[in-house]
DNA sequence: TCTGGGGTCCTAGGACCC
DNA sequence: TCTGGGGTCCTAGGACCC
């Protein structure tokens, strides 16, 4: 039951990795502050990662925006500066905020790396003022740890998220439902949650550019359109959302993958299996890490001209070894390569279930068994000594990683579309 | 030196069953 | 005896988030 009448707190970060690494910077006798200059972090193009992953706010006054091409910033911006992304950091960073968030209230969402929502739920008699509560939690963190935050206040998940994007940096906004129609309508209407790339365009051919515009359409004309999703959004321009603030009784993971582009194109299909290989032992040990079993294997692949296609196969029973997913995952793939360069694969494992059940009938089958002892010991000297203490010998002197793609002791919150 | 990687959810079409 | 129709499962693709 959600009461009418909460108080929810959106925090973000401002420019997350660009202010962490510029803290980080000026703690170790750096004197530049990257966060006043136009810079962004950036992935290394030499490895086709070359990307926007943050920017600042000068960075953004050329017109620069995350997730486009290094290349293209930097024909923007020609004195931007671009520095390496620091994922240990960045983790160390959002733990560090939320360790002091948690001072406040125990009811808090880990949204992603850089966002939380917090409930004050029961807290009337504690905090009187709750504006005031929210400009102490942001200075208290630019105080403590460094960096900036917004706030943003009001009775619900979503309008606590427009709140605090509304004016940055270091800032408190509060955007309650009677005053919606003054501060929410008239922002453009990309800025609502869950108006991507591929919505915007179809709005615009009915005439809809600001919020105010999509909460005052027919709904049943964007349903008819855009099904449920139209229903979604028009709800959500009219400040209508009522999720939990989701602190304990997480929803349980649906899957792990892991994917990456290679630093060149991949044109045999001896490569291709050593990469899907590499990449199924990292998410085999992130599986195996969940104490789950995997049901259904599915394999991605994006061409060298951005052409993405895909491949899945339900299995007959679950597992968690790397053999048989690593085997599933080179049928797959051979089933469905068309013969083209290779840019990026992908391997993603779903309908989890637990690994408990399993370990009886390992005993029926003296080669799963063997097999997923093999498993374990593998794992057990990773957690120990690192990922590359074991590898297989297919990737000495081949170039490639033994385990490609991210996420595995430290698995920090996912990051969702779902509120 | 041009375009990442981690997720969740939805939809459409076809197979298959009764 | 000239072609229904509902339900479910499977698969591929694409939407969205940060």
């Amino acid at each position: 039951m959600v009461s009418s009448n909460r108080i929810i707190f959106h925090i973000d970060v401002n420019s997350a990795y660009l202010s962490w690494t510029s803290v980080y910077n000026l703690q170790h006798g750096d004197t530049l502050d990257l966060r006043m200059v136009p810079s962004v972090v950036g992935g290394d193009p030499r490895s086709r990662h070359g990307i926007v992953l943050a920017k600042s706010i000068p960075a953004k006054k050329y017109g620069i925006q995350t997730g486009e091409p290094l290349f293209s910033a930097r024909q923007k911006c020609r004195d931007l500066i671009i520095v390496p992304p620091m994922y240990d950091l960045y983790i160390r960073s959002s733990n560090a905020m939320v360790e002091i968030l948690r001072e406040y209230t125990p009811y808090i969402q880990r949204f992603s790396i850089d966002e939380c929502f917090l409930d004050f739920a029961g807290t009337e008699n504690i905090y009187k003022d709750y504006i005031e509560l929210a400009y102490k939690i942001k200075d208290r963190i630019r105080e403590d740890l460094g960096f900036t935050v917004n706030v943003g206040i009001s009775t619900n998940k979503l309008l606590a998220k427009v709140a605090s994007d509304l004016e940055k940096p270091d800032k408190v906004h509060t955007l309650f439902p009677h005053e919606i129609r003054e501060k929410m309508w008239p922002l453009p209407v990309e800025n609502l949650f869950m108006v991507g790339r591929a919505t915007l365009p179809k709005l615009n051919k009915m005439n809809i550019y600001t919020i105010g515009d999509l909460a005052n359409h027919d709904v049943e004309i964007l349903k008819a359109s855009l099904k449920s999703h139209g229903v979604l959004i028009w709800n959500y321009a009219n400040g209508i959302e009522d999720s939990e603030v989701r602190s304990c009784n997480l929803p349980e993971v649906k899957g792990v993958g892991n994917s990456t582009t290679t630093s060149f194109d991949v044109a045999d299909r001896k490569t291709a299996h050593m990469v899907l290989l590499s990449l199924v032992e990292t998410a085999s040990m992130r599986l195996r890490n969940l104490g789950n079993c995997c049901r259904l294997v599915s394999v991605s692949l994006k061409t060298s001209s951005f052409v993405n296609y895909s491949h899945q196969r339900k299995l007959l029973t679950p597992t968690n070894s790397t053999r048989k997913i690593a085997e599933t995952a080179y049928n797959l793939f051979d089933e469905i390569w068309r013969g083209e360069p290779i840019r990026h694969l992908g391997v993603y494992l779903s309908e989890l279930c637990s690994s408990e059940f399993y370990q009886i009938s390992f005993l029926d089958d003296e080669d799963t068994e063997k097999s997923s002892r093999l498993d374990k010991a593998i794992d057990a000297i990773r957690l120990k000594y690192g990922p590359k203490a074991v590898m297989r010998s297919v990737f000495l002197h081949s170039g490639l990683k033994p385990m490609m793609g991210g996420v595995t002791e430290d698995d920090y919150p996912v990051m969702t579309s779902m509120l």
